[in-house]
DNA sequence: AGCACGCCGACT
DNA sequence: GTCGGCGTGCTC
């Protein structure tokens, strides 16, 4: 009697059952016995008949097709390299839908009313015609292959995946659009409904019932392009052509709950699997991705001298005051012609004890404090503590605190006694504005990609703010944060960095756009740490039950020694669970020896654990 | 002693 | 996810 795995689309591992009829199954819907019940699974592959097990219980009833063979290898790899149950999986790739869809469970006609959002403007782009015509070759040769396409902004992006749409038009499989957030997704799709109507939103955020929509659209052939976020990777498309992944180095790509996937890794994967070429597009490009190109993995597009870039300028970030004397000419000059001001946070500024040197910090969670001078009252903006300002400094009980670092109300109160006038307005940066004239402050955070050429200048104080994040990635986000902002800056406008140590490599680079010889430095810099891409972190939270008394977590930590090569840090206790990280060199043998040490691990009793590969974030 | 509740592990 | 087993602890 043929035998196969079943998965069944809970945290569960696949499970062997058999049928009478030797036929391939693999891909097929079925319903299968589960204890006292009967549940729907999915048909993983034909198999053996396990040697342990005595009693074998029997498939009793075939639904129909579910998904596509080469779907069913994407779903394993993702199980394999997510280091998951491949039942959660299949949680998170529409098993639902495909299932109502599949049983013919009568679809109510949805109200069907996708909020129609404002497409973008692209007319004024023009594109790399070569670029264009290299994907639609390669899309039409229907081969794998990863480009990474530097663009100039987001913009471009955009116009990007529009064009090729229609350059693809006539091919035979459908595109698959991904972008970072709901908004975007929006956007693109209603770019993409003037021309085609045979295109589908995909957002995590729509009704389910908008969902089902989209996906029955999918399944019944009726759809050429899919635009949407990072769950749309799962679409479930017979036959793709293409794949786009739009600002691919976004973090927001790594989905937060198992499997802790990242959309544009399996973005590759997929089209790997399928055999269709697959476009990530960036304009700062991850230095992951930057080093796959060096590496041959995919091949680098550079587009990014298409648009005209700003002057950046850096300058020493005074002490006493906030502005520089040329950004202060420069504000007196144009602050009439819209000058953004961007600073890194809110508040006054931090405070920092003249005796022994330390910041404030929050008693509870230990980040710097935001001094804020209206109120005389201190708060921590992660967890919202608030004290007044105390008379001696925590630490050392010094006398001498005084004011360090830039914050908005800081800025205010300077730029109103430097424009004394009244006539100048100094407004908190609103995004829904359509004027920009005057000067305005704000958190970096406020720059949104589609916001393009509007400020005369734009000034970033205390730009050193950043380099006190504890984060391996932090000097590509800066960059990005100041390719975001100098993108606001119409033509023959100015950036200008303040910070208090201009001498760093790092704004040689910054200053002449020197993406190349940046990577260079920052992959070095990498290699020398330890971090990826010449590195694999894997985070692996451990919580002890109430019955685990026999367990100690050094007996945990001594089995993942005996079983994982590499680095094995912690464990550091977070509330209840004991966090380990584990990193090597060699990536893909981490992750064999991981997957095997889990099999074990599930044999312990009184332990439940989790597993993050490439983790969003190294903290606790 | 008897039962209720909640935790834990197994599910082919 | 969900059910049954079992241990803890409360009450009659």
């Amino acid at each position: 009697m043929p035998y196969f795995d079943v998965s069944i689309p809970l945290k569960l591992k696949t499970l062997t059952y058999c049928y009478d009829e030797d036929i391939d199954l693999k891909g097929y819907a079925v319903k299968v016995p589960l204890k006292n019940k009967v549940v729907e699974g999915i048909v993983i592959n034909k198999t053996e008949k396990p040697e342990n097990l005595v009693q074998i219980r029997e498939i009793q009833q075939i639904i129909g097709k579910a998904y596509e063979e080469k779907f069913i290898d994407f779903l394993k790899w993702m199980s394999f390299h997510y280091v998951s149950e491949i039942g959660s999986v299949l949680r998170a790739t529409f098993f639902e839908e495909i299932m109502k869809i599949l049983k013919e469970i009568k679809i109510k006609k949805s109200s069907r009313k996708i909020k129609e959002s404002i497409p973008f403007q692209l007319k004024d782009y023009s594109l790399n015609n070569e670029t264009l015509s290299k994907i639609i070759e390669i899309a039409t040769k229907g081969i794998f292959k990863t480009f990474l396409v530097h663009c100039p902004n987001f913009l471009y992006e955009m116009k990007l995946m529009v064009e090729t749409v229609k350059g693809v038009s006539s091919l035979d499989g459908a595109v698959l659009l991904i972008v970072p957030e709901k908004r975007d997704a929006q956007r693109l799709y209603s770019s993409i409904k003037e021309l085609d109507s045979r295109v589908v939103l995909l957002h995590s955020e729509m009704p389910r019932s908008e969902i089902l929509y989209s996906i029955k659209e999918i399944i019944e052939n009726r759809v050429k392009i899919i635009v949407g976020t990072r769950f749309a990777v799962f679409a479930p498309v017979k036959k793709l052509s293409l794949i786009m992944v739009s600002q691919e180095s976004q973090w927001v790509y790594k989905e937060e709950q198992s499997p802790r996937y990242h959309a544009r890794d399996c973005a590759v994967m997929r089209g790997f699997i399928e055999g269709c070429p697959v476009i990530l597009t960036d304009f700062m490009p991850s230095t992951t991705s930057y080093f796959n190109t060096l590496i041959g993995k995919y091949e680098f597009i550079d587009d990014f001298n298409r648009l005209k870039h700003p002057e950046i300028k850096i300058l020493r970030q005074p002490y006493q005051y906030i502005f520089h004397p040329e950004t202060l000419l420069y504000l007196k000059l144009y602050h009439k012609e819209g000058i953004l001001i961007s600073c890194p946070r809110s508040g006054y500024s931090l405070l920092r004890c003249g005796d022994c040197g330390e910041v404030i910090k929050c008693e509870k969670c230990g980040i710097s404090m935001t001094f804020q001078k209206s109120t005389k009252k201190m708060e921590c903006f992660r967890c919202g503590f608030s004290m007044t300002v105390p008379e001696l400094c925590p630490n050392c009980s010094g006398v001498s605190v005084y004011p360090v670092g830039v914050g908005i109300e800081r800025v205010k109160e300077e730029l109103k006694n430097i424009f004394s006038d009244k006539q100048t307005e100094i407004k908190d940066i609103e995004i829904e504005t359509e004027e920009f004239q005057g000067i305005w402050v704000g958190k970096p955070e406020r720059a949104k990609k589609g916001i393009l050429s509007v400020f005369k200048g734009v000034v970033v104080v205390d730009f050193d703010f950043f380099f006190f994040i504890p984060d391996y990635r932090i000097l590509e986000k800066a960059f990005a944060k100041v390719l975001l902002l100098s993108q606001m800056i119409k033509e023959n406008g100015t950036m200008f960095i303040q910070t208090r140590n201009p001498g760093n490599e790092f704004f040689k680079f910054i200053r002449s756009y020197n993406f190349r010889d940046f990577y260079l430095y920052e992959l070095k810099h990498r290699q020398e740490t330890g971090f990826p891409p010449f590195t694999r972190l894997i985070k692996l939270a451990v919580k002890l039950k109430k019955t685990a008394s026999v367990v100690s977590i050094d007996k945990i930590k001594n089995f993942l020694k005996s079983k994982v090569s590499g680095e094995l840090l912690g464990p550091l206790k977070n509330e209840d669970e004991f966090v380990f990280i584990l990193r090597s060199r060699d990536k893909k043998k981490l992750i064999d020896e991981l997957n095997k040490a889990v099999i074990e691990l599930n044999t312990f009793k009184g332990i439940s654990f989790k597993v993050e590969v490439d983790p969003v974030n190294l903290k606790i």
